[in-house]
DNA sequence: CAAATGTGCGAG
DNA sequence: TCGCACATTTGC
């Protein structure tokens, strides 16, 4: 009886392939392991084994598989299934959910090696010209890569080059894999075995009564082994013993210290100094133990605590308990809000047992998280990580803590799996019997939403820890100072005066500007001209530090112009303000104090966004300007005015959570203030300062915010009453994207009618020179939704069976929020 | 007219 | 996603 093997491959394909295996490794292979298997004519990918079985594939014959990676599973059958899950709900192929999931490293490619056949005794005559130019190439080098020879011929396609010396019997292919993951190593030292007995020691000794530094350095060696029996690092023994490393080096050539590797670990924490937990006040007391009681009949509960009300050691307090019992947590923070702030703070109550998991991670140290976490080791107690966390091999969950709930950075956009890792994380907790803990000072709706539809149990939080007052909240009508001339650049008076009275007082300021760059748009005075990203639909960006025109789609950038390109006017006047900008005025308004800004172009690289951070909080920096960066989670003792600059730029945003984003926003940013005894203040700009997101914002009235909202979503067909997949076409062709969007919003009205609303060019149409159009799909709460996707997954596949709109490539995004 | 570029298809 | 067959356009 033959054997076979199912296997998910990291490709875009909906299908599982079917490979023959011998009856030994049949019986050797489970699920969740890895096996490299050929695909297509020559490429060697890396399968995940989701099934062993014996049913033959009648209508073709399975291949047999190439070699077993794993000795063990590194995919639990959990993981399988969680990862089914991610695929049907997000509609997308188990293949790309593959992908995101598992560390880089893990998943091999094979790369083409060309070598020279020997004695082939060639007739150099009949050679091509690039045929020559490669054999010659390999005289030298032995064996090549493609990508060597794409180069070396300077054309892209060069297998037929390739081919016909392989026919002529002057080259053979082979496919190498490699697998990436190297481990670390570091160098250690140890007595050389000649000198270990007494006799011999003292001897040595003796002859290096002449080298003092030599001598040295095996004395230090001698008392490192007698203190502990630990294996000694090179760099640890120079250090200790004051000598270089030419030292050591010589006694290693001398054969005096033998040198050996030994396999570190990256993920390395400097002792953390285990503190213990606080002890919390009588409300969050109050709250944990309304948590607590509520785990014992719900899966998810929200917590609704305002800033720095301390959810934080509430979460403290939950993790100890579920550590206690021998699970694993997982906290998953939002993508920015990877502070080290927090981070420290959990390595202070948990020392050791916390591991970090962040986008910011080369692949080798994601890959010795991912190893720590499927051995559950005690290293892996509380992992705190990114969206991407949710993919990692949990063993025995027993609770996900969601901070920052309401964050739009949870959900991915791009590549598929589009998913939502505050929605994926409770079905993983489902998964795992575990308990889920949404945390936010300012709930998304749909989960304010979901707990007062006791889909989960509420609890909240409203006194500040240590009773430290909310923040004064002030409106600043700009358009009455603009008229009254009471502006400068775009601070009002009354913000200047704040600011001033606060660096009088040796406090910091905040300034959030939701957008970066100098000036978004430059326009010419004479002809209204301005300059647009030639390949996308948008007005470039004025970066002054560069004196650059940027675009924030593409990276496209141009030096900026003196005139005007269309009619060569040099009357060029700036719209809207950005970062850069405000910092520009900051600095000549207030020349004597430090100015810092924080935004995408400033926090680029590994530290970036740490160094900016730490200056803050050492005092370096007197006014810090940001984008939203700002508002995540960040805990600064010493800022008692925040100002907004603008808050009408985040209220026109054309989506139907502007609102909903705003209010958080604001509030978050508000929250910055005043998080000591003193009362901060924050000061709000804008042109509509009646506006009613401003006033909740002003009264912290989450709760009118969210009846309001929430009508608004009703009347307008919106989450949570209506769950929405929005379906994008994109490609080089307009009028292909033109004419697939309207096929397929005709053939979806066909089966939903009314809810299919579209198609629509999105506000920015055209970015990297491909065209866009979306066509929204509302699904009311009574239709199922499986059967919806089930209907749009037909439509899908009869577009896909059009020839002419084979170049438009379709996005399908569930819940696109 | 050869080479470069586009289009469609199937992979186990 | 990738390689390949086949079709169409491009540039000297």
């Amino acid at each position: 009886m033959p054997h076979f093997i199912n296997v998910i491959l990291p490709l875009p394909l909906e299908k599982h392939f079917t490979y023959s295996v011998s009856k030994d490794e049949a019986e050797f292979l489970q699920p969740g392991m890895r096996v490299a298997v050929p695909f297509g004519k020559s490429k060697i990918y890396t399968g995940f084994v989701s099934e062993v079985h014996q049913e033959d594939p009648k209508i073709y014959e399975a291949k047999p598989i190439e070699q077993i990676l794993d000795k063990t599973p590194i995919v639990t059958p959990l993981q399988l299934k969680f990862w089914q899950w991610i695929a049907s709900y997000y509609m997308c192929a188990e293949g790309e959910v593959l992908r995101s999931a598992v560390p880089s490293a893990f998943l091999l490619e094979s790369e083409t090696i060309v070598q020279l056949l020997k004695d082939s005794g060639v007739d150099e005559s009949a050679l091509t010209d690039d045929e020559f130019l490669l054999l010659e190439a390999l005289e030298r080098q032995s064996s090549m890569k493609i990508n060597e020879i794409i180069q070396l011929l300077d054309k892209k396609t060069v297998l037929p080059v390739i081919n016909s010396l392989v026919e002529k019997k002057v080259v053979v292919v082979n496919q190498e894999i490699y697998e990436q993951y190297k481990p670390k190593m570091e160098r250690y030292v140890k007595l050389h075995e000649e000198h270990t007995s007494e006799a011999a020691m003292h001897q040595l000794l003796d002859e290096l009564s002449r080298a003092p530094k030599q001598r040295q350095v095996v004395f230090t060696l001698f008392s490192m082994t007698a203190r502990d029996k630990k294996p000694i690092k090179v760099a640890e023994l120079t250090k200790k013993s004051g000598a270089s490393a030419n030292i050591v080096k010589s006694l290693i050539n001398k054969n005096v210290l033998e040198e050996y590797n030994l396999q570190t670990e990256r993920l390395q924490y400097e002792e953390a100094k285990v503190a213990d937990s606080m002890d919390l006040n009588e409300y969050q007391q109050q709250a944990l133990e309304e948590i607590e009681t509520s785990f014992e009949t719900e899966n998810v509960c929200l917590l609704h605590g305002i800033t720095s009300s301390g959810k934080t050691e509430l979460y403290v307090k939950l993790i100890e308990n579920v550590i206690a019992e021998g699970k694993q947590v997982l906290y998953l923070l939002p993508e920015i809000a990877l502070t080290t702030q927090l981070i420290s703070r959990l390595q202070n109550y948990f020392g050791e047992k916390v591991i970090v998991y962040h986008s910011k991670y080369s692949v080798n140290e994601r890959v010795e998280v991912y190893q720590n976490v499927l051995k559950n080791s005690p290293k892996a107690r509380v992992v705190v990580g990114v969206r991407s966390s949710i993919f990692l091999p949990f063993h025995d969950l027993g609770l996900i803590v969601v901070d920052e709930e309401h964050e739009s950075t949870f959900k991915q956009y791009d590549p598929a799996p589009r998913y939502h890792a505050r929605d994926a994380a409770i079905v993983l907790g489902l998964m795992h019997n575990a308990k889920v803990l949404l945390g936010s000072a300012t709930p998304s709706l749909e989960s304010y939403f979901n707990a007062e539809h006791s889909k989960y149990s509420l609890v909240n939080l409203d006194r500040r820890f240590g009773n430290v007052m909310l923040p004064e909240i002030e409106i600043v009508d700009i358009k009455e100072k603009h008229r009254k001339k009471r502006m400068t650049g775009h601070f009002s008076d009354r913000l200047l005066e704040e600011i001033r009275e606060t660096l009088g007082e040796k406090e910091q300021v905040i300034l959030f500007q939701n957008r970066r760059g100098f000036s978004p748009i430059l326009e010419c005075n004479t002809c209204g001209h301005s300059p647009q990203c030639p390949n996308c639909d948008v007005s470039l960006t004025f970066h002054n530090h560069n004196n650059q025109l940027r675009c924030h789609y593409c990276g496209y950038h141009m030096a900026l112009q003196q005139k005007c390109m269309a009619c060569g006017s040099n009357e060029l006047s700036t719209k809207g303000f950005g970062t850069e900008k405000v910092e520009t005025e900051l600095k000549a308004l207030f020349p004597d104090h430090k100015i810092g800004r924080m935004d995408l172009d400033t926090t680029r690289g590994k530290h970036g966004y740490e160094k900016i951070i730490s200056a803050f909080e050492q005092g370096e920096i007197d006014i810090l300007v940001g984008t939203q960066m700002l508002t995540k989670g960040l805990d600064f003792r010493n800022v008692r005015l925040v100002g907004i600059m603008n808050a009408d730029n985040l209220l026109n945003f054309p989506d139907f959570r502007a609102h909903e984003r705003s209010f958080q926003l604001m509030l978050q940013v508000a929250g910055r203030a005043g998080r000591t005894e003193k009362r901060g203040k924050v000061l709000i700009q804008t042109y509509n300062p009646h506006h009613r997101i401003v006033q909740q914002v002003s009264t912290n009235s989450f709760v009118e915010m969210y009846k309001e909202q929430l009508e608004e979503r009703r009347q307008y067909k919106y989450p949570p009453f209506y769950r929405l997949i929005r379906i994008t076409l994109k490609g080089r062709d307009y009028s292909r994207v033109n004419e697939g969007a309207d096929w397929l919003a005709t053939s979806m009205k066909n089966s939903f009618y009314e809810n299919v609303l579209g198609p629509e060019f999105p506000p920015v149409a055209r970015i990297r020179n491909e065209y866009y159009k979306n066509i929204l799909l509302k699904i009311p709460q009574k239709q199922s939704l499986g059967k919806t996707k089930a209907i749009l997954e037909k439509i899908l596949q009869s577009f896909k069976a059009i020839g002419g709109f084979r170049s438009v490539r379709v996005v399908v995004n569930v819940d696109p929020y």
